[in-house]
DNA sequence: TTGTAGTTTATAATGATTCTAAAAAAGTGT
DNA sequence: ACACTTTTTTAGAATCATTATAAACTACAA
């Protein structure tokens, strides 16, 4: 299995839990966004496996500390996640309550004229709400 | 006073409650981020009296619909308002967990090439998040 | 003043997320 | 394989921001 090192090398023990939502999360050419509970789905469909509701916060939150996902910052009642941990940017679309990716190259490039004292940058998120 | 009338051309009733928090909100040359319970906190203290956590989160969306407020995207427990409704974008410290305004003159103009058919952009905010 | 719609309020309900602690699994050394 | 330690999983409870409920209160117009 190819991610079983891969969670070695990050000091996580290699279970088939972990192994599944690997499965999921990565074993594929696109990324894309998720909540917690559309994940447990997706396990529970494609794996044909029950899985605990904590495991998958337990899992998601440890991928996320290892920078192998991470959050996106949204108003919505539920975590917003992205397989697609490069820099990049979001459409919102308020009635779908959808995420589209915007590379960058979709967006001109960012400058940020104003600095704070001893602060640096850790990263750079547009999120361009959409409406019909 | 100066915000019974701004609250009757809403079509909401300028009840003392609403009043208070108007005072609280906008009798100030600057703007402000904040949550309810921050919010809430304040106005009891400035005008010494009680109100009701309900009423506060009434009010609130009340005047988030209205325009006069917008929600800040965040990933945090507690969801953030702005009273500065113009165009502008925040850094976000995450040690401090606080919100600084960037102007949109702080930032280099955003250009966003994609399209999406038959959806119009409504806003475009940046979040710049902070560290040591 | 009286009627009505709008508002406030205490409290309950909801729901996403986190916590708990016991059982299970993984890793290590022998 | 076995014994032992550490990590992980799990069901269920707890937390807590937010929303819903419904009764009392208020603004306002006829
Ligand atoms: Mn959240
Ligand atoms: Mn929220
Ligand atoms: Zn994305
Ligand atoms: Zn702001």
């Amino acid at each position: 299995m190819k991610y079983i090192e891969k969670l070695r090398n990050s000091g996580l023990r290699p279970t088939k839990q972990r192994l599944q939502i690997c499965e999921v999360l990565f074993n594929t050419d696109k990324t894309f966004h998720f909540t917690i509970n559309e994940l447990k789905q997706k396990i529970t469909k494609q794996a044909n496996n029950k899985i605990s509701l904590a495991t998958v916060y337990n899992t998601v939150h440890a991928f996320e500390k290892k920078g192998y996902l991470k959050q996106i910052p949204i108003n919505s009642s539920e975590t917003y996640f992205d397989t697609n941990v490069t820099d990049h940017h979001h459409f919102y679309d308020l009635k779908e309550e959808k995420l589209i990716d915007l590379e960058n190259s979709d967006v001109g490039p960012i400058n940020i004229l104003k600095k704070i004292n001893g602060k640096k940058i850790k990263s750079v998120e547009v999120l361009v709400k959409l409406e019909d």
